[in-house]
Parts: C-alpha cells; structure tokens; sequence
DNA sequence: CCTCCACAGGAAGCGCAGGAGT
DNA sequence: ACTCCTGCGCTTCCTGTGGAGG
C-alpha cells in the first residue's frame, strides 16, 4: 500500500465510524452511566442527605471514604446531576462546585475553582486566600445560592495544607443571610480523619459513606456495561472483558483502571483494524500502560537519580552501594556535575527501587561487610528515555567506555 | 564469643525557592 | 517591595547491624 492508500483507508473508517469504537466518550474517566452498578446504597443515601436542597433548606455535610475507582466521584455527580434536573423544575437557585484538590494543589486555586462555578472572576494570582473566600461567600449570599461543594481528594489539601479552608467553609454558614454551603468531602484515605482538626471533623463528617473495593465479578459488569455503549456489537469477546477485570481488580477493585485497561485495548485492536477485541489485545494493553509508565518515570526523574541508573544500566551486572557509588563519583567528575553524599545516594537508590525501576536487597558479607545488592529491573532499551535530549547524559551514554573506564 | 567491615538508615540542621502576609 | 514561613533536597553526624574470620 502506498502512503495514499494508507491515509484514505484510516480516513474513511473514521468517517464511516466503522472500526471498533461506537462512542469513545464512555470510556472517558469523567464518564457518568445512566445506571451506577453496585452502588445503590450509597447512591440511596447520598440523595437522602441532600434531599433537603429541594425544600431550599441546609443539607448536611457528607464524607465519602475509598480507595481509588470505587466510583465515589461518580456517585455524587450522578446524583448531582438528577438533583440539578429536579432543581431546575422548581427553579432553585443552585449551583455545585466540583474541585480536585489534588489537581488543583492550593487553597487558593481550590477556590478559584469554586468560584468559576458560581460565575465569579478570580484573578489567578494576587489575592490573599482570605479575600477569594470573602468575595465567593458574599457571592454566595447576594444570589442565595444553594451550594454543595465536592472537593475530591480533599485528604490530599489537609495533608498538604491543613483544615483551615475546610474549617472555613463549614462554618460559613453561620455568617450567610441567604443561601447556604454544604460539602461533600471526597477522600481516598480511610484515615483522613486522624489529619483533621477536630473542629472540622464534627461538622465535615455530619454523615459518613464507605465505598468497598468492587469484586472482580463485579468489575465483570460494569466493563460489559461501559462495552455495550462504547463498541459496535460483538466488538468484544466476554474473555476479553473478564481479563480486564481480573488483570484490573486483582489488586483491590480498581473500576478505573479496569476501563483504563478496556479503552487502551481497544485503541490497540482499532489501530490494527481489527474488528473483535480480544485478550491478546488486553495483554498488549496491560504491557504498553506499564511502558508507558515507566517511560514516563524516567523522563520525569531529576539528574542524580538518572546518572545512579545509568550508571546501574551501563555496567549490567549486580553492584553494591559502595561499587555503584564510586562509578557515580567518576561519572559526576567527567561529566562535569556536582556530586550528592553517599548518604543522599543511598537514599535516592531507595527512592528508585520504591518507584519500581530497580531492586535492591540488604546482604550481609561477613567480615566483608554488610551493603546493598543492587540490580536494574529496566532494560538498555530504556536508556534513551533516560537520557531524553540532555547533552550532558547522551555523551555518558554515547561514549561509555571513555566515562567509566 | 568477640571483632570489625561496609554499609543502612535515623536525626538534625542548612540553604534555597516559592508562596503568604503586610 | 518587603519580610516571614514552609517544604524540599541535601549534608553532616550519628548509631545500628549480620555474619565471616579471628
């Protein structure tokens, strides 16, 4: 095939909408089903609890605790997204507010975030964090919103910057003449509250909601729920979607990375214009979002760790701390970069081996003393994503023998 | 049984950058 | 524009330790 052929070939499958996909969009991580699986319960008492939005009044505070995919976002956007169509019926003045705390790492850009949602104009730098919360609030009073915050990963703001914004939202209520806050507190950490001030904690935590890990029987469903709306019929061998799930869920019923999973296999059989997707597909999906990741490592890594690993690759075989240590001064020397303590570099090692790129086991040698075995658990091939376009690394690479021989 | 190697890894503190308060 | 505060990467200094050789 000519390169003519190839293009028209790829640009008539779209157009047709031939190929594997339906609609990729539910494969999307901010996708919310018509019908949430295995969450009845929580989806019950979630809508109880804000219930009272519809009379105008206070709801309480919520707190949701799990592990990641266990599709506590999504229950409170799905019931969001029934209570706004019910709002709107009786011409409520609402508004939800949804922000990722993580995502948005500061107080100040949690509630920048907050106040998009209400239409509100926030300079993105500049302001005390004080001021933002004064001009949301008042907002929030002039229009007589009812509002309910989702902070999602809102463990990760207390972690990082403590409960003083939590502390003063929850007790914003008791300045507001009109409209009211309330909160739903999304965390992944089931002992988020050990961080919390106890202020907050009786107030936050006005009702509490556990969302378990699903079985892999139930990953089953929900993937053959997802499948069913986003692919062509008989796109998708049931052996298939069960590998997914079991590949996924194995660790603690993750429902993200089980779709995570199912939508890279199906771009991998799309590509191949293949139009069944099958459990080869899934096993070259699971390998290529574990390159991916370690690919993605590598890059990010700062100098030292990526010198340490080079310097682990290069020689190959199994080396002590000591061994790779004085490999890494000689490098460091040659090349021309401040050297870190042999401290500092047992710790970056440490740091390594927890990240998943190298292995390293304590040994004793006796009267030859007691070090690290240290063994790179990434291949040559890697190296160029260490090296990426950094001049300084390339000639460490490029000229191997000439830097540590 | 004791020694002593070659480190492991804890504790404390330092300098810096970047954000908050004024 | 300025100080103050905080988190982070790092160094310095330190104590702890499994087991081969004496």
């Amino acid at each position: 095939m000519n390169q003519d052929d190839i293009l028209d070939s790829i640009f008539s499958k779209a157009i047709s909408g031939k190929g594997i996909f339906k609609d990729p969009s539910v494969l999307k991580t901010d996708y919310i089903p018509q019908q949430l699986l295995f969450r009845d319960n929580q989806v019950k008492i979630i809508g109880e609890v804000l219930s009272p939005l519809l009379r105008g009044s206070k709801c309480s505070n919520l707190l949701l605790y799990g592990k990641t995919g266990t599709g506590k976002t999504a229950a409170s956007l799905y019931v969001l997204r029934k209570l706004k169509e019910k709002a709107i019926e009786r011409n409520l003045i609402i508004s939800f507010p949804f922000s990722n705390a993580r995502v948005a790492g500061t107080e100040y850009r949690v509630l920048t975030d907050i106040a998009e949602y209400l239409d509100l104009k926030i300079p993105f730098t500049g302001l005390a964090v004080s001021e933002v919360a004064k001009r949301v609030l008042s907002t929030i009073e002039k229009k007589g919103t009812l509002t309910v915050i989702i902070l999602d990963e809102v463990d990760y703001l207390v972690k990082s910057h403590g409960s003083n914004l939590l502390y003063e939202l929850t007790r914003a209520n008791e300045r507001l003449q009109s409209g009211f806050i309330s909160i739903i507190g999304i965390s992944n950490d089931l002992n988020f509250k050990d961080y919390l001030d106890p202020r907050v904690i009786s107030s936050l935590s006005e009702e509490e909601i556990v969302f378990p890990p699903y079985t892999v029987n139930e990953l089953k469903k929900i993937l053959a729920q997802r499948a069913e709306n986003a692919f062509h019929s008989n796109s998708i061998s049931s052996a298939a979607i069960n590998l997914c799930a079991a590949l996924a869920g194995a660790e603690h019923g993750d429902a993200r990375r089980a779709i995570d999973l199912m939508r890279v296999s199906a771009e991998i059989a799309d590509r191949e214009n293949s139009h069944i997707l099958t459990e080869d597909h899934v096993r070259t999906a699971l390998q290529k979002i574990e390159e991916d990741r370690i690919t993605d490592s590598l890059k990010t890594l700062p100098i030292h760790p990526k010198i340490l690993l080079l310097i682990i690759l290069l020689t190959g075989d199994e080396l002590t701390t000591g061994e790779v240590y004085s490999k890494y001064r000689d490098a460091c020397k040659k090349i021309g970069v401040g050297e870190v303590t042999q401290r500092r570099a047992s710790g970056i090692l440490n740091e390594l081996q927890l990240i998943g790129l190298i292995s390293t086991e304590v040994v004793s040698h006796g009267r030859y003393g007691r070090t690290k075995k240290i063994q790179a658990l990434i291949h040559n091939s890697n190296m160029e994503d260490i090296v990426s376009d950094d001049p300084i690394l390339k000639s460490m690479i490029q000229n191997p023998s000439k830097n540590f021989g």
